[in-house]
RNA sequence: GCGCUUGUAGCUCAGCUGGAUAGAGCUACGGACUUCUAAUCCGUAGGCCGGGGGUUCGAAUCCCUCCAAGCGCGCCA
């Protein structure tokens, strides 16, 4: 028992292939240089995160090239080049896996691994098959992330496409890392914006009833209003106007109604490209059975607050927030800011060892007053991240097309999904970083359909899916039944005992090499991508994928006449099996045919 | 005015915790299907990394400054 719990483990941490070689070896370099240690800690540390293994720019130089011992040599007053060769031999050169190592440049030790032993991790991936990629880092850790939380008083506009897909995505990484992740949606149900939507659907409402009720002068868009008005007048008919003479109305249940049903619509709207949360937190019940007053006796209490000009105040900027800010209104109204605190209060009683908000540059300014609220509560601000997706801007040929919801008009995400369909949407939005101001031209995009990268990643699954259909329409003479069967559902059993068979020699060209061992770079990808915060690196990472297999198929034949090349066909299905893990990430789909 | 983000090939973007000759895709041009899907592959062209200073063995990357773009600086949400 014990045995096999130790294998697991071992499988779980060994799979990173990058980030479990860096880590052994910082561990020798330690050993070897036991005075690194002795610095003081800081610089300890600096130096250790300094030292790099990694992929060289260009690949002619080897698998992986590292710069310890330039990095090394200030602190040991040895020369860079005579520690490379200290390293070389005393450390990398007691590796199994690596072939060789050259020295180079300045003082670069360029690694080269062993073809057997990128084989024997090739033949893990099958073993792994369901959890590859996966790993148990972050184990059990609770993370909720919050993201794209529009406001119910209209549809959802392409920006807010682009926080659910990332939110989403982002979402899928962390849990392949271990953590438990809760995916939400904060919806602004309560305060001024969501009475006055209210008012704008009462209003087209009572239409119906020939009832004159004034549209608010600074109100939304008609379209999406009369939208509800009608659902709300198909469901409930009249009943909410309780007196047919005294046009008594049932303002309150009347304005529920008409949230709910514009969050029914955001959600079908998310779900048609496949976004979905965990829990939809209605701000609303934050000022349930007292509970806002609870709040502020915590607040007051702590001596968090005082009174100013009739209002009351939070003291933020003992906080790091650069202005304070006001709870509750001369008016007596809370603000925006008080929901925040009681919203922040919650999470942290849910537990939630870390929290992470998506949310659009029109909001930065969010980050001091969020981590102030976080750190006057008590909770470690380190830990609440707030991450700034960089705004989308629609341009349609030369004109740059603002979206705003209360002007109304723009192109909202359902037209987009209906233009060029769920997995391009997902791709589209997922595979720049945060930090780009993305332009999405919707000429091009209509045109581009057809070119866009997600065809190219999809293609090369496909490719796989025909040649697994062939090899078993004319089942050639070197492949046994058990195993054709094993590669349609992987079934580790019957495919384990064959890949033990594999002859684990070296690789006929670089080819198959290249596509090797870029499939085995995807668990350190999955891992790169959290510790990142970069649900791009998948979208990066499967292109090269693609590009690996596509070069490969070209230039290597699996099937002959009545052969097939086993070790050909596994890397074929090693890199069917991490595409389409990696489209999972992406929520985008994976074709059998195309 | 202050703050956040961005400026890299004609276009869209990687590379930014300093490292070897700055990379992809799209576009353009030229090649490759009697053989597992040509939605593919191969090649060519394309660059004062916004400008200027500094830090050092070494800068697209770090610091300063200027220019340009987007966004924010409410008792709105």
């Amino acid at each position: 028992m014990f045995f096999i719990i130790y294998i697991i483990f071992i499988l779980k941490e060994d799979i990173l292939l990058l980030n479990c070689l860096k880590k052994r070896f910082l561990k020798d370099i330690i050993t070897l240089f036991p005075e690194i240690e002795n610095q003081e800690k800081a610089e300890y540390k600096s130096i250790l995160a300094s030292v790099r293994i990694e992929e060289p720019k260009n690949r002619e130089f080897g698998d992986l090239t590292t710069n310890a011992a330039m990095v090394l040599a200030s602190k040991i007053r040895k020369k860079p080049s005579d520690l490379a060769t200290l390293i070389k031999d005393e450390i990398l050169g007691r590796y199994e896996e690596i072939k060789e190592i050259n020295i180079a440049g300045p003082g670069f030790l360029n690694i080269k691994l062993k073809d057997s032993f990128l084989i024997e991790k090739i033949l893990e991936v099958f073993k792994q098959h369901d959890s590859y990629g996966s790993n148990d880092t972050a184990k059990g850790t609770k993370i909720q992330i919050e993201y794209v939380s529009s406001n119910p008083t209209g549809n959802l506009h392409i920006g807010h496409g682009r926080w659910g897909v990332m939110g989403d995505i982002l979402s899928n990484i962390y849990s392949l890392n271990g953590f438990d992740v809760c995916r939400e949606y904060y919806v602004n149900d309560y305060g001024t914006q969501a009475k006055i939507f209210a008012e704008c659907v009462r209003s087209v409402y009572l239409e119906r009833f020939d009832i004159k009720y004034p549209y608010p002068e600074e109100g939304y868009p008609r379209e999406t209003v009369s939208k509800i008005a009608d659902i709300l007048f198909n469901k409930f008919s009249d009943s909410f106007i309780k007196d047919k003479t005294t046009l008594e109305f049932d303002e309150i249940s009347f304005s529920r109604n008409a949230i709910r049903i514009m969050v029914s619509l955001i959600t079908d709207t998310l779900k048609s490209i496949g976004v979905e949360f965990d829990v939809w937190f209605f701000e609303s019940s934050l000022y349930g059975e007292g509970s806002f007053d609870a709040t502020l006796d915590f607040l007051k209490e702590r001596n968090l607050t005082y009174d100013e000009e009739e209002a009351l105040w939070f003291k933020s900027t003992d906080f790091g927030d650069d202005k304070d800010r006001v709870i509750i209104r001369k008016d007596g109204n809370p603000t925006y800011f008080a929901s925040d605190i009681m919203y922040l209060i919650n999470k942290k009683e849910r537990g939630f060892e870390y929290l992470l908000y998506i949310l659009g540059a029109d909001h930065h300014g969010y980050i001091s007053r969020l981590k102030a609220i976080a750190s006057s509560i008590g909770m470690d601000k380190d830990k609440v991240s707030i991450i700034i997706g960089q705004l989308v801007r629609i341009i349609e040929g030369r004109e740059v097309q603002k979206m705003s919801r209360r002007k109304g008009k723009g192109f909202t995400l359902d037209d987009l999904v209906s233009e060029v369909g769920r997995d391009a949407v997902r791709y589209f939005f997922s595979m720049n970083s945060f930090d780009t101001h993305l332009d999405f031209d919707i000429s091009l995009a209509k045109k581009k359909s057809n070119q866009n990268p997600v065809f190219y990643v999809q293609y090369a699954f496909a490719r796989i899916g025909s040649i697994i259909r062939k090899t078993n329409e004319n089942r050639p003479v070197n492949l046994d039944a058990d195993f054709v069967s094993g590669m349609e559902d992987y079934d580790s059993q019957v495919f384990g005992n064959f890949l033990l068979s594999i002859e684990k020699n070296d690789f006929k060209n670089p080819s198959e090499r290249n596509l090797a061992w870029t499939i085995l770079l995807f668990p350190d990808t999955v891992r790169d991508a959290c510790r990142s915060n970069a649900p791009y690196f998948v979208n990066q990472y499967l292109y090269r994928l693609a590009s690996e297999f596509h070069y490969f198929y070209k230039h290597n034949k699996i099937i002959t006449k009545d052969k097939i090349n086993i070790k050909r066909l596994l890397l074929a299905l090693a890199a069917r099996l991490v595409l389409k893990k990696g489209l999972d990430i992406l929520g985008v789909s994976a074709p059998e045919r195309m």
